[in-house]
RNA sequence: GCGCCCGUAGCUCAGUUGGAUAGAGCACCCGCCUUCUAAGCGGGUGGUCGCUGGUUCGAAUCCAGCCGGGCGCACCA
């Protein structure tokens, strides 16, 4: 099993954080892509010879759990009989409506408030015109989010400590979904770090100390900037708002003191692409900080369009993680999603992934390994046996042009997961095991048998492919992808 | 306007620290199952590597400028 492994030693420790999707809501066919793809890169960090932590960031102190929290509490304010208009920068998704249903099974009518009197001296919410132009539409969403805002403030008010239990219970039933997709998904984490709980903790407050007593930070128009302009950044930025509020930056940079304080001296971090704006800031307050520019290494995972082979693109339908791995199967989805360079866009076919047919990819790389698999029990059957010592013996006999082109796919295989973990590409592994050693074995397989009446021969081919099975084996597991020995 | 990613066969994509006739899968055409799984194998059709210019003995790969697609440029998260 430690063939291709690097075992020359440690090459340090890594922290490897990724997923860390807002626990406001399922996961999207993205999220699926960071998180095949982060796991697959720290098993490839971890077999060569990096000390890998993972963990999975928690988002749940900001204003957008605020969104949710309320979001539930209208849900059930409906299920309670009230009527009542829904804000526009709510999550009015079934998922909110079911988190709604929970609460009230739980806790009855005991959160329930009348809505017309609440709503008395709120504000309206302004609508979208039709014919606004993009300019007003900005305006007036963002007043929507002011309205938001005011309602966030009117349920805290009115609920006082209600407010809490309604806003765990619903960030406590989006971690379950979330859990259970990655569990589902073959992904797992090392700690789920809780945003909310580095706040309390009151580590924040000790990290932005620590900055000032660094002179890093200043204090301009009531708010607390951050100097990431000398290390970088385009311009400083804020760390506490004027209104006294920490921003998510703050917080989060707060998390990456805690990392590298937790004795973890690199830290990678898988971002969706649309983070990218966000790369120099946090790399300067960390160079800031360590001195040393390469502490930080982030990795961008590019988008993920849907399409199917029958309707085109369908980017419009929100289809989820789960959604996929019902449909596809955790092999197929992660072999699909790894099948493609990260920095690369990805258009994710389903029906490709569904199908059950030789179109799909990655039963041609687990075909391979069942293949060998039945060999050995057709082997067994006939009453054979393979004798490891006395096969590698043998091993002269391999001669045609299909035993040489397999060896040296093997031969391949240490420096290809050398590579693949060297330059953070688990594509290079997946590109591997389906066009270099699944392809040169089935060749192998329909040029010649295995089980024949020259005893070394046999040996030698049963040797072959005994570590053609291997390699497979070791590949599909270190990109999460199962290695079935029936098909 | 500035920044990041991308543009390679009909489709989806490898290959990009410069190196020989540019590769794979799907689709299409022709073959291969009384013998270890045909989710397989063998062969074929198909490409001015977005465009233009430059560097070089040599460019899909490096540089510049365009064209096209995606994503960012908050005291949001």
């Amino acid at each position: 099993d430690k063939f291709g492994r690097d075992d020359s030693g440690s090459k340090g420790k890594i922290m490897v954080e990724f997923v860390s999707a807002n626990p406001t809501g399922p996961m999207h066919v993205g999220h699926g892509r960071g998180a095949a793809y982060g796991d697959a890169i720290s098993n490839l960090l971890a077999a060569s010879g990096w000390t890998v932590w993972r963990e999975y960031y928690i988002n749940d102190a900001g204003r957008q759990v605020d969104i949710l929290a309320i979001s539930v509490w209208l849900r059930y304010l409906e299920l309670c009989g009230e009527t009542l208009l829904f804000p526009k920068r709510g999550y009015p998704a079934d998922y909110v409506r079911r988190s709604a249903q929970t609460l009230k099974d739980l806790h009855g009518e005991k959160f329930r408030h009348d809505w017309n009197a609440l709503k008395t001296d709120l504000p309206l919410e302004p609508d979208v015109p039709e014919d606004a132009t993009d300019k007003d539409k900005a305006a007036i969403k963002l007043r929507q989010e002011g309205y938001a805002d005011v309602l966030i403030e009117r349920a805290k008010t009115v609920l006082a400590d209600g407010y809490d239990v309604i806003k765990h219970a619903a960030l406590d039933d989006q971690l379950a979904v979330i859990r259970s997709t990655l569990s589902a998904f073959n992904v797992r984490f090392d700690q789920w770090s809780s945003e909310a709980a580095l706040v309390k903790s009151g580590f924040v407050s000790t990290a932005l100390t620590r900055l000032a007593e660094k002179n890093l930070t200043y204090e301009k128009d009531g708010a607390l900037w951050m100097r990431t302009e000398a290390f970088g950044d385009e311009k400083d930025r804020v760390l506490v708002k004027a209104d006294g509020a920490a921003t998510y930056f703050c917080n989060d940079l707060a998390y990456h003191i805690d990392k590298l304080d937790r004795g973890w001296p690199l830290l990678m971090d898988v971002w969706g692409a649309d983070h990218h704006g966000y790369i120099a800031r946090v790399r300067a307050a960390i160079e800031a900080l360590t001195g040393r520019k390469d502490a930080l290494n982030v990795q961008l995972v590019q988008f993920v369009t849907l399409s199917s082979g029958k309707m085109g693109k369908r980017s419009g339908n929100f289809v989820t993680l789960q959604d996929l791995i019902d449909e596809a199967g955790t092999d197929a989805t992660r072999f699909f999603y790894l099948l493609r360079s990260h920095e690369q866009h990805l258009e994710f076919d389903i029906d490709l992934a569904r199908s059950q047919s030789n179109e799909n990819p990655v039963f041609y790389v687990q075909y391979a390994h069942a293949r060998v698999c039945s060999v050995f029990a057709q082997l067994a059957e006939k009453g054979g046996r393979y004798d490891e010592a006395a096969a590698l013996k043998s091993l002269h006999r391999l001669d045609n042009e299909h035993e040489k082109a397999l060896l040296v796919q093997l031969a391949r295989f240490p420096e290809v997961l050398r590579k693949s973990a060297a330059e953070y590409e688990p594509h290079t592994l997946a590109f591997y095991l389906k066009d270099g050693l699944a392809d040169a074995f089935h060749s192998y397989y329909n040029a010649h048998k295995f089980i024949v009446d020259d005893a070394e021969l046999q040996s030698a081919r049963l040797a072959l492919i005994a570590a053609t099975r291997q390699v497979l084996r070791i590949g599909l597991g270190l990109l999460g992808v199962g290695a079935p020995e029936k098909m």
